[in-house]
DNA sequence: TTGAATGCAAAAAATTTGCATATTG
DNA sequence: CAATATGCAAATTTTTTGCATTCAA
């Protein structure tokens, strides 16, 4: 049994949520791709063995889980959601504009910003998932 | 005519796309919108007193004049991306994750994180129109 | 004139919903 | 047992595409 996995359990029955198969296969596949699209876990999911799960169980079980706060989702990619576990292991994720490449840095190069932002206009920012775009090194050189 | 239009149809034009009626509307929707999706902009351009523009004209125009550098998208709203004129009246946008409500604050408050991020990463990042999440004074009162 | 853009219709993709059934706690 | 979650099918919503026609340069 994974930690991700007991920790799930801990955090859905707090709530009153339940622990089923399908939310744990869903958990084990986004812990497995990192972090991507519905689309991507679905594909996972369905290829890991087990039982065909339909696309509106994926939906609303990362529904649940982001809830529960296993799992949480940016916007890597401009066109859909990518999820990730909610790990406490935090970095920016970035994406190259151009060819689509990903990286990413410690949340650390954001010290202070949250603050500043606070001060500035009372908002109190999650900063730990973002994703930024831009130009990365290959594009910028080519 | 307004600045914004003046400056559409030179990006435009400096790239071999055309001016159009329905480009400028859209980007007069944008420009009175300040931000908003798809969904929105083609409401607002069939509520202008102009014939009724089908939607693919609006996506199509909106990637246009985004190529052309005339608008930008953030995903102000996670669901869905929200366009807005690239000027350069640069802000981070705020987005209150329990109400919605909106806010902003300079780019100022990222100063130096850009510099950071290509120093950790090689990546050079755009800052310029980016949505952050939270929670708004408000909401965290209550 | 002529290549770019539009309009329309239809297709495709992505996400949501209703409801009977199965499962968890 | 009672409430939650699933599976399936269908409905929505959002976005894309093909193609004949129109229009800007």
């Amino acid at each position: 049994m994974s930690a991700d996995l007991e920790r799930l359990r801990t955090q859905l029955r707090a709530r009153g949520m339940r622990v089923t198969g399908q939310r744990e296969r869903i958990l084990v596949a986004v812990a497995g791709l990192g972090h991507g699209p519905p689309e991507e876990i679905l594909a996972a999911v369905n290829g890991d063995g087990g039982s065909m799960l339909p696309s509106s169980t994926v939906y609303r079980a990362l529904e649940a889980l982001e809830d529960a706060g296993a799992v949480r989702h940016t916007h890597i990619d401009p066109r859909s959601p990518s999820y990730q576990l909610d790990t406490h292991d935090d970095h920016v994720h970035l994406r190259c504009s151009t060819c689509g490449r990903l990286g990413e840095v410690p949340v650390s190069v954001l010290d202070g910003v949250a603050e500043a932002i606070e001060g500035q206009s009372g908002y109190q920012v999650d900063l730990t998932h973002i994703a930024l775009h831009g130009r990365c090194p290959q594009c910028r050189t080519s």
